[in-house]
RNA sequence: GCGGGUGUGGCGGAAUGGCAGACGCACCAGACUCAAAAUCUGGCGAGGGCGACCUCGUGUGGGUUCAAGUCCCACCACCCGCACCA
């Protein structure tokens, strides 16, 4: 090469090199480090430079723990079933196969312009039938340990998508994927029992390296709180209605009760005179979109015309019933103290219902009730807890609850089941079989997978079903028990099925014997580092623990946790928000590779801001990275044949370029390693132009610790330096703390805490010296002033307060 | 409504309680050039002063401290998450 930096032709010489000879070796004599990111869905538009941000930071780390003698697991696959391909057959009537095939072939090829070091010999996709035969696998032993089963119940149903959703996936009331409003729908569906798992998943959330926001967006999701269930007798039948609360202490001032309108008792106990009212009312509710059901806050509702009888005051509670209580949580009825819920108490008010306070709040005895009182105080009117305070009361009253025989103490979840069939074609299919003799039967191992047939068409339905149904060859089948004729299960799976384990396949990829041997799954999970989106937060991260959990209580893997450090990279938005096609808004890396390089493009990718907060792109902002590579191409041409010995500048500088490099690539703080470089290169280029030249030593140093960042480059001048092989062989360097001791340090002198001069003086001078020095360098500012005080930290500052 | 986060030049952003604005972009001036680009050198928060310098300045208002972007209290704005979970 000559003395110009041509990075194509540089960055090409390279990835041929790294073909044939891998940056990162497996070697069971090193340690080993997982770094993974989040595979990608194979989308039909490619990459832009948003994605890159995460792939560039994996890889960084990756090729840091290569030079820091690691052997370095950093695979790469795809998430490949989905709806995009699928409706993309819809319309262009091509097998989703295809389309699949040919996304991944463009974004693998966008992927290689990025350089990472990703084990190509691992790459997995989610739809290939060696993998979704795992996938079967687990759901297959998850039914026989009764976690997968079916139930009939309203479901979100997303009518653009025309299939369920998870409640995961649809917060807010809309469609996770498509943004459309949810409706619900009422199908049978086949549910994962993940709330077994919600006080492990709660729990299990303090042993874990990641990120506040992301374990407390689980918390919440998970939503565990303690209370106590009460029985109301109802009066004038033998029936009684179990509530559950959290405010057990409040239990005399429940001075009514709400039923959800899906309560099975609510058309059983009406009354003749309110049967119809309260018929017409559920039949609305049940009507109502979920979006109006959550987001109206004006309360309704109607008297069933029946008195529960309050268990302590023994006083009649009227039964009503209102769609702001959930059928699904608790026990889908409630007990109501409007003097201390603000629910309750905006229902109380609008229906003209009795408020009866039990708390008085300290020192406003008198005050009226406007609103409802939640906070702590003197139990009253409340001869059970009597001279309690609310706080003490509520956590005594479930046990003395139980003791009286009057109800028990509980624990709740927001948790649900997960609802897990989908009513598409590009899914794994279900593994199960429904017999008319046997019922529901599991496809044995050896029939795994159960594989995707051809269809005709892949236009879903409204009516709920998946369009496998339709596929009589297919659907028709024998039962695996007693060979009689059955039907296939033609729901498929969700996306999330194929993600909540592969990285675990990564380990052992090419296994046909098991998901992955032990010993793989020993030696590389879980997960040191997981690199990925915060969009994950609740949905891929949460169902990955279930899955992991589970498979570790089978034995299958080692381990309860799958992804011990988790990292969010934030996102890079281009004109205010998000990038997409539709938006028009995307910048594609393709030209950038093209205009600057690579290693420019990944160290601007790092450079736009810090690596966990959202950045605006700025195509300009390039430029700067790229003329610093040209820097440090000049610098090393210029120098590298005239080499002089190395000073204690020299040394200073390059000590110091070490540590904070390594300090602050530890700290993941990447935008600030790459003003790093910038800063240490400069001093280097202002000493070598003083000096004269350079040692080598500090050219070396800098080229191994750009490696990681700007691998190309580093091993283009690493080679013109005269070594042999890569510069991912050089070991990553340690800094001197004594080389950055300095003889003469400079101290700030403040009057009145400003700033006025600086000294310079001896790194072992006295406090003495120090004051004497620096009141002689502000003699003229301190003149007709009195001292009052003078402030010196050592090696910092020296500070005079006057008068 | 509840919870979490953020607020610093024209812009992206730096600052273990110790010289605010590192590093970069943009911009301005100078050098090189016939000229331009590239490159190099310098400047670049606001106001005042011929000048050495001075005053103000990190969303707002208070406080702690010799010293506050950083700590404490109150408030404002924006962003994110959850949202009738009893």
């Amino acid at each position: 090469m000559d003395a110009k930096y041509e990075f194509q032709a540089i960055e090409k010489k390279w990835r041929a090199y790294w073909e044939e000879h891998p940056v990162n070796v497996y070697d069971d004599k090193k340690p080993r480090y997982y770094c993974l990111d989040m595979f990608p869905y194979p989308s039909g538009s490619g990459l832009h430079v948003g994605h890159w941000r995460g792939y560039v930071l994996s890889d960084v780390i990756s090729r840091y723990k290569v030079l820091q003698g690691y052997q370095v697991l950093h695979p790469m696959g795809w998430d490949a079933f989905g709806l995009p391909a699928e409706n993309y057959a819809i319309k262009t009537n091509t097998h989703p196969e295809v389309s699949t095939r040919a996304n991944i072939a463009n974004v693998k090829r966008q992927l290689h312009e990025i350089s990472a070091i990703y084990d190509w010999d691992r790459e997995i996709n989610t739809t290939d039938k060696a993998y979704y035969k795992w996938t079967q696998w687990i759901f297959a032993r998850m039914f026989e340990k009764g976690l997968a089963y079916e139930k009939e119940m309203p479901l979100n149903w997303c009518p653009s998508c025309k299939c369920v959703l998870a409640n995961e996936e649809a917060t807010n009331g809309v469609c996770e994927r498509c943004g459309a409003t949810v409706t619900k729908k009422n199908l049978r569906q086949w549910m994962l029992r993940i709330t077994h798992y919600a006080e492990r998943l709660l729990n299990d959330l303090d042993k874990l390296n990641w990120p506040e926001k992301v374990k407390k967006m689980q918390s919440d999701w998970i939503g565990k709180s303690y209370g106590a269930e009460v029985d109301f007798k109802i009066k004038d039948t033998d029936k009684a209605i179990t509530v559950y609360t959290t405010r057990p202490d409040t239990l005399y001032g429940a001075t009514f009760m709400v039923l959800s309108p899906e309560h099975a008792l609510v058309k059983e106990i009406a009354t003749e005179e309110q049967k119809q009212a309260v018929e017409d009312y559920c039949f609305q509710a049940s009507t109502k979109s979920s979006v109006d059901r959550m987001t109206d806050k004006e309360k309704t509702g109607v008297f069933t015309g029946r008195y529960g009888i309050n268990p302590l005051s023994g006083d009649l509670a009227p039964i009503w019933v209102s769609d702001y209580v959930l059928a699904d949580y608790g026990t889908g009825a409630i007990m109501c103290v409007p003097a201390h819920d603000e629910r309750d108490f905006a229902f109380a008010k609008k229906f003209d219902l009795p408020i009866v306070p039990v708390i008085l709040p300290e020192g406003e005895e008198d005050k009226e009730l406007t609103e409802a009182y939640t906070g702590d105080g003197k139990m009253v009117n409340s001869p059970l807890f009597e001279g309690m305070t609310a706080f003490e009361a509520k956590k005594k009253a479930p046990l003395i609850l139980e003791e009286k025989g009057l109800g028990k103490k509980t624990v709740n979840y927001k948790l649900r089941d997960w609802v897990f069939s989908r009513q598409r074609y590009w899914g794994e299919p279900i593994p199960l079989v429904h017999c008319p003799h046997c019922g529901t039967v599991v496809v044995p191992d050896d029939q795994l997978p159960v594989e995707l047939p051809m269809v005709e068409s892949y236009q879903p339905t409204d009516t709920g079903e998946s369009p496998l149904a339709a596929m009589e060859d297919w659907v028709n089948t024998t039962c695996p028990k007693c060979g009689g004729p059955a039907k296939r299960e033609t729901n498929t799976m969700p996306q999330w099925a194929g993600s909540s384990w592969y990285f675990l396949r990564y380990t052992d990829p090419h296994n046909d014997k098991e998901l992955a041997s032990p010993e793989a799954l020993e030696q590389w999970a879980p997960v040191d580092m997981y690199v990925g989106g915060i969009e994950h937060a609740v949905l891929h991260l949460l169902y990955a623990r279930f899955y992991t959990k589970f498979l570790y209580d089978i034995g299958v893997v080692p381990f309860d946790e799958p992804f011990t450090t988790l990292f969010n990279q934030g996102m890079i938005n281009k004109n205010g928000s998000k990038m997409s096609k539709s938006k028009g808004n995307v910048v594609s890396p393709d030209e950038l590779v093209a205009k600057y390089g690579c290693d420019s493009l990944r160290m601007y990718e790092l450079f736009v801001g810090p690596p966990e907060v959202d950045s605006e792109w700025d195509d300009s902002g390039i430029d700067g990275v790229f003329r610093y590579l040209n820097k440090v191409w000049k610098l090393v041409y210029t120098y590298k044949d005239q080499p002089v010995e190395a000073t204690k500048k020299s040394e200073f500088i390059r000590n110091k370029m070490i540590k904070d490099i390594t300090t602050r690539l530890n700290a993941l703080t990447m935008n600030t390693v790459v003003s790093g470089f910038m800063e240490s290169t400069s001093e280097m280029i202002d000493l070598a132009k003083e000096q004269q030249g350079i040692d080598r030593a500090s050219l070396e140093t800098l080229l191994i610790l750009l490696a990681p960042f700007t691998p190309h480059i580093a091993e283009e001048l690493w080679q013109d330096m005269g070594h042999e092989g890569s510069v991912f062989a050089a070991g990553w360097p340690e800094w001197d703390e004594a080389k950055l001791v300095l003889d003469e340090i400079v101290i700030p002198l403040q009057i009145n805490g400003k700033a006025r001069e600086n000294i310079s003086i001896s790194k072992d001078a006295a406090k003495e010296e120090v004051l004497a020095k620096a009141k002689e360098a502000l003699a003229s500012r301190l003149e007709g002033k009195t001292i009052v005080k003078e402030i010196y930290v050592p090696g910092k500052i020296v500070n005079f307060v006057v008068k």
